[in-house]
DNA sequence: GATGCGTGGCC
DNA sequence: TGGCCAAGCAT
């Protein structure tokens, strides 16, 4: 759940998560549409399902007891080198680095290093001094205490040096390079699309829902069908040309439904949600499934933020008022 | 080796 | 508003 996400982000879910799998065995026994649901919200989904499967592969051939070995480790699924010298060194107490972005951050200011980070040279460079300045025991207090100063003090914004215990040794604060390490290579602009999705509503209360492929963006999850704005195209025969595309089906458009805006980690989408009519059966092309359900049913179907926030507002007007 | 993968907080 | 970043990993 750390993976990338913050630690007060993660807290609630950890505990709902602890409560609702409290060992490796209901994990493993429970289904994945479920663990989806508990995992809906924090994002990098392919991280539930790869703690999953890895609940399942340590039940079945380490007879339920997480190896502590971090080369093993390792080759659980969704568990790389951090993870594997996290769980080693902090859970275990194996004498590991466990390099992750707080770490990487300290160091790069400590040596003052003028590498950018993500390449070669820097990786193999930060992951000598994490092996030169590994204590002889309790490495995992130490790899707690340094990820603590890199996200409470050596932080990437305006680090407070003047309280950091380690600023006499900084090679960064002494060189005056402190805000420009470490050095981190720009990244590209991301686009911004416009999308349009479809609330088809069918007698009595139901609306369609997709389950989205099993690879890529929100896999696995559910959505209200629709796609990308192409240039000079009206929203409408956007949303008519994609549920052609995708559903097979003719609609009829009845009404403006609601406007989202999302910024992903590559892209921001602004969303047009309509309330529609299908005038053909919708089919199942690029969705693994379609599934017209009660819309009192949709909080089952674990969703993106954006097709989640439609849904609680479906929920709240209910069905009779939109149809 | 580069790219894709979510969401929320901060500025 | 948009950019940046966060206890990385898989492909």
């Amino acid at each position: 759940m750390l993976q990338q996400t913050r630690v007060n982000t993660v807290i609630p879910y950890f505990n709902r998560w602890m409560e609702r799998f409290p060992d490796l065995k209901s994990l493993a026994e429970a289904d994945e549409q479920e663990v989806l649901r508990m995992w809906e919200g924090l994002g990098y989904y392919s991280r539930a399902r790869s703690l999953h499967k890895a609940a399942r592969l340590v039940m079945e051939k380490y007879q339920g007891i997480i190896p502590h070995d971090s080369r093993v480790l390792e080759c659980l699924p969704g568990v790389g080198p951090y993870t594997a010298g996290a769980i080693a060194s902090i859970g275990y107490n194996e004498r590991t680095t466990a390099l992750d972005g707080n770490i990487r951050r300290i160091y790069a200011r400590l040596f003052d290093l003028a590498l950018p980070l993500g390449t070669k040279q820097a990786e193999q460079a930060l992951q000598q001094l994490a092996e030169e300045n590994l204590p002889s025991g309790n490495v995992g207090d130490y790899h707690e205490a340094l990820m603590d100063l890199g996200s409470l003090v050596c932080v990437p914004q305006r680090p407070d040096c003047g309280i950091c215990p380690l600023q006499r040794d900084c090679l960064a604060y002494r060189n005056g390079t402190v805000d420009t390490r470490p050095v981190i290579l720009k990244k590209e602009a991301i686009p911004h699309y416009v999308v349009t999705a479809a609330v088809m509503l069918r007698d009595p209360d139901l609306v369609l829902i997709c389950q989205r492929p099993a690879k890529g963006l929100l896999a696995g999850l559910w959505e209200f069908p629709g796609g990308k704005q192409e240039k000079g195209e009206s929203l409408e025969v956007c949303l008519e040309r994609e549920i052609m595309e995708e559903l097979g089906a003719r609609i009829e458009i009845n009404a403006e439904f609601g406007v989202y805006r999302h910024a992903y980690t590559h892209f921001r989408v602004t969303l047009h949600a309509f309330l529609c009519t299908a005038l053909d059966e919708p089919l199942a092309k690029e969705a693994q499934q379609l599934r017209w359900v009660p819309i009192a049913s949709l909080m089952d179907y674990p969703m993106g933020k954006i097709d989640r926030q439609i849904s609680r507002k479906l929920m709240e007007k209910g069905g009779n008022e939109l149809s």
